[in-house]
DNA sequence: AGCGTGAATGAGAATCGTTCTCAATTCAGT
DNA sequence: ACTGAATTGAGAACGATTCTCATTCACGCT
């Protein structure tokens, strides 16, 4: 057998876990074993992680994920990722993670992994911000500069 | 009394009409008196509905308003937009709607508004697809790069 | 060390949005 | 009007997510 039950809970480096603490404290979360599996697997993953996919990693009742999950969105220290239809995905805050970066999305299978953006064009996605937070009154706080296709293996089976 | 039963079903302007009858032939779809409706909900609406303001604006069962919405997705007339939480929107393929915009999507109350993203990110954002199309194997069909933050009445709402 | 209190957990029920099933209806072309 | 295919509607079924609530646990206090 390989990871059908509770090994190899993935660790959380203490890196993170100290950059993350704060923002936990201000919503009255302790770190705990559970959370720190889930913030472990998302650090480790470096993509967003589906919901099962964290279930299956950290081997802790999906209500309990679920639940995690949620807490720490609301506290900031997760970001929510829509994939493509299934259902969300998660991963760590860009705060917490290595860069800032966007996403591409297989609209086949699923899955979304994370490239960085040209310097020029992350600046000129900054100016448009301010320019719409004035004109619209939407107060902007981030925004999403997603790529959709299909991914190599989707596509190469599409083909084949 | 407003809009809560069958009154005042949305019309679909004519020439919108004509300019998604062959790309519904091609599906070997019949342009119905409900799949009028829903076009012309979406077409007056002028952002993304969710699915149950559809429903609500063409005073026709769930089901049918589901089907109709997925079947306009598969002939490329309908474009799904990933809201905030809640279920999905959609809106007029930018082939037949006014112009190319990207989304505001208030992540409190979920509503959605279109944009004009300026020429230049447009041009910039045009060259970074293709790169990565390049790059990564992904082939990328298309973009999304959408604002998130509050709207101004939930903004208000919140300051207040 | 032992205790008390609020946070965290787990199992399952409940809910929500969406899709499926299938019999009845409508439509285009004869 | 007649026929076959497309469309519809009601409700069942489904999958993902949230809720409920009794139990367990962690931490501060004595």
């Amino acid at each position: 057998m390989s990871r059908a039950g509770k090994h190899t809970p993935p660790t959380l480096s203490s890196a993170t876990a100290a950059a993350v603490l704060p923002a936990l404290a201000r919503s009255e979360l302790r770190l705990t074993a559970h959370r720190r599996s889930v913030l472990g697997a998302l650090e480790e993953a470096e993509r967003p992680l589906a919901t099962d996919e964290v279930v299956a990693a950290v081997g802790v009742p999906v209500s309990t994920v679920y639940r995690i999950l949620a807490e720490l969105v609301d506290a900031g220290v997760v970001a929510r990722v829509a994939g493509a239809g299934g259902g969300d995905r998660h991963e760590l805050a860009e705060e917490f993670s290595r860069h800032h970066h966007h996403h591409l999305v297989c609209t086949e299978c699923g899955i979304v992994v994370d490239f960085e953006p040209s310097r020029q064009l992350e600046r000129l996605i900054e100016r448009e911000v301010a320019a719409l937070s004035d004109s619209s009154g939407f107060e902007v706080s981030h925004h999403l500069f997603d790529m959709r296709g299909r991914c190599r293996v989707c596509a190469s089976a599409a083909h084949g």
